[in-house]
RNA sequence: GGGGCGGUAGCUCAAUUGGUUAGAGCCCCGGACUGUCGAUCCGGAGGUUGCGGGUUCGAUUCCCGUCCGCCUCGCCA
């Protein structure tokens, strides 16, 4: 075969008349019989034109041309000659290369869809069962490319910044909290097994007391929990950690992180990042990771609700923690039909909401929903939310917990369905002074917010060592020295100031209700760690795959990895998982009680 | 584990209240064509309607089950 002199996006007017070989896939073919063919050849870096003349070639080898289909491998050798009509929508549109030699490296077989004919995607199945023909598209080489150069920026940028790469095992032990493990049995050690690492979390920690200073790693962690649109089982993560450090520390360089990652892939200059604390975030977006790209902010209505007789506000203000809570939806009065309330409260059931009251500002009047009882508290209402004429209003009135969640996601489904968010905008934020801990009624237990290996704030750690857990109020009020990094209302980092006493530790188990003797079980290694010497220390742990969908314009992970899975877990190419023999299973000590798919 | 949507040719889709031989475009195969660039024109091949069961004279269509794909709640410290 001929190997390549230029790819197939590099060629300009500047090559006219070079001898050049080109190594690709056939992206089109146009024949016009024996004498004149096209065929446009595509590689990593662009397409470019070949043309087979029986003016200019062997009839052998135009009939060869001839021969040619969509995605067939092939190396071309010829002369790059101008082309009498230039194409301005290729970048290679000024020129073609006129074939003197052909080799088709390969045949293909019948193609089941053409990555060339980007218009005519077949189902994401089928996509992913071809992954090999669907990764040749230009789209999902860009999504590669960008994958690629985001990894390269991030190990300079720590680089310059003073932190070493070090790899973390893949075989660990598994963590008693958290997510389901993965596990892995143990061959050597019979009836033993070992996890996938969920996050190296305690590694880098383990680094820092270590003596390592600045740790990053661009790790695979592994999750065995349902997917979702945007989240995989398996998924890589930025993850760093320093030594040494307060929080404003951290977010200092990770925000030069940010800033120089979005200015180099995607252009675009961050200015600094404004700081919210959880309960602003709460308050007034109703979550924790606030879409900052638009207003709709929620407002705490309860005492102006108060006034009124209507059952539904006095029932939310009688419970405890119960409160009204209301944001404006500007000029929209008018789509706000019976079947679009309606839906409002089907949505928002999914988050314990038993329903959502509106009501639309018209004419200087409430109007429609629950309108006609709020006539005695109108002026307030109007002047608390700044409603203006064509405004409709969406209310919710229960805990403060359900009131958050359900109008934090109604606000998100009105922006996106109303089309109220910009386009265009990069909305950076740190969310900070997170609780510490959050009572779980269920279990009947405190389970921590972030995780818990995060330090209480400074000003906190007293309080938090003298705690008594049946104070619900006051562990719950305890703050945490954590921090979110949010970009457009998607967490697409997160990390904390790390505990580095081994008292306080203790004290973070015993309130989770692990017992000393478990602490010192599960966790003996961190404990003995945090007794010899360790510096305070911090960290995060940044989504690469989020930073990716970002950066693309995507809202599904699967199309920022090259190779996904399924919702069910499953590599369409691959087959996996799929059983094993029963031989490789005695080695390992296991004996599958599943009743295994016929015919696997 | 719960809820929703979907599965018809290799691919994307259609098929009237349940009714004749399940159609079209692309791909593929054959032919025509010397300046195309979504090439064009002519012809051809290609189907267990995801799978299993039921109702019916008759099922792509209705019912039950199941598998697969997507979305979502739970879950994801």
């Amino acid at each position: 075969m001929g190997i390549r002199t230029h790819t197939c996006g590099q060629m300009t007017e500047s090559d006219i008349g070079s001898t050049v070989t080109l190594n690709g896939w056939v992206n089109a073919f146009r024949g016009h019989g024996g004498g004149l063919i096209f065929v446009d050849v595509r590689d990593r870096e662009g397409i470019t034109q070949v043309v087979f003349d029986s003016e200019d070639a062997a009839a052998e080898l135009v009939e060869a041309g001839d021969r040619l289909r969509n995605e067939d491998c092939v190396s071309i050798t010829g002369v790059v000659r101008e082309r009498a009509k230039k194409n301005p929508k290729m970048a290679t549109g000024s020129i073609e290369v006129v074939a003197s030699e052909l080799t088709v490296l390969s045949k293909t077989k019948k193609l089941p869809f053409l990555p060339s004919d980007e218009k005519n995607l077949p189902a994401e199945e089928t996509r992913l069962q071809y992954r090999y023909l669907d990764l040749r598209r230009p789209h999902m080489q860009n999504i590669l490319r960008i994958r690629h150069r985001l990894t390269k920026l991030t190990r300079d940028y720590f680089d310059e910044q003073g932190f070493l790469e070090i790899e973390t095992p893949m075989l660990c032990r598994s963590t008693p909290e958290g997510a389901r493990d993965f596990l892995v049995p143990s061959r050597q050690q019979e009836g033993m097994w070992y996890a996938l690492p969920q996050s190296p979390q305690l590694f880098k920690q383990i680094l820092m007391i270590a003596g390592c200073d600045r740790y990053l790693q661009i790790v695979r962690c592994f999750r065995d929990e349902d997917p979702r649109a945007d989240r995989q089982a398996e998924f890589t993560q930025i993850d760093l950690e320093m030594a040494f450090v307060d929080r404003d520390a951290v977010l200092e360089v990770m925000e030069g992180f940010a800033q120089k990652i979005w200015k180099e892939i995607m252009g675009v200059e961050l200015g600094a990042f404004p700081r919210m604390s959880y309960s602003d975030a709460m308050d007034t977006y109703g979550s924790d990771r606030p879409d900052t790209r638009f207003d709709l902010k929620l407002v705490d209505i309860s005492e102006i609700a108060g006034k009124t007789d209507f059952g539904v506000f006095a029932n939310a203000l009688g419970m405890d923690k119960g409160c009204v809570k209301a944001f404006r939806v500007p000029g929209v009065a008018e789509k706000f039909t019976r079947k679009t309330t309606d839906a409002f409260s089907k949505f928002a059931a999914d988050f314990g909401a038993g329903g959502i009251p509106t009501t639309k500002f018209v004419g200087g009047n409430l109007e429609g929903g629950i309108g006609k009882f709020l006539g005695e508290i109108k002026d307030e209402l109007v002047a608390a939310l700044g409603l203006e004429d064509g405004d409709a209003v969406v209310f919710a009135a229960d805990t403060y917990g359900v009131v958050s969640r359900s109008l934090g996601e109604l606000r998100l489904k009105i922006a996106k369905d109303f089309d109220l968010i910009p386009d265009g905008l990069w909305n950076f934020l740190w969310v900070y002074d997170f609780p510490m801990f959050e009572w779980v009624e269920d279990a009947q237990r405190y389970h921590a917010l972030h995780h818990p290996f995060t330090a209480p704030s400074d000003y906190e750690v007293e309080r938090l060592l003298s705690a008594d857990a049946s104070d619900i109020d006051m562990v719950e009020s305890i703050v945490s020295d954590g921090y979110d990094m949010i970009c457009n209302g998607s967490e697409i980092g997160g990390g904390s100031i790390r505990i580095h006493r081994a008292d306080v530790q203790a004290k973070v188990f015993a309130l989770l209700g692990l017992s000393e003797e478990e602490a010192k079980q599960k966790f003996s290694f961190l404990m003995d760690a945090l007794s010899y010497g360790a510096p305070p220390h911090g960290g995060v742990a940044f989504g690469l795959d989020r930073l990716v969908m970002h950066m693309c314009g995507t809202d599904n992970i699967r199309e920022v990895m090259a190779f996904p899975k399924t919702m069910t877990g499953q590599d369409l190419m691959c087959e996996a998982p799929n059983v094993v023999d029963d031989e490789q299973l005695g080695e390992l000590h296991v004996r599958s009680t599943a009743k295994v798919k016929a015919g696997v």
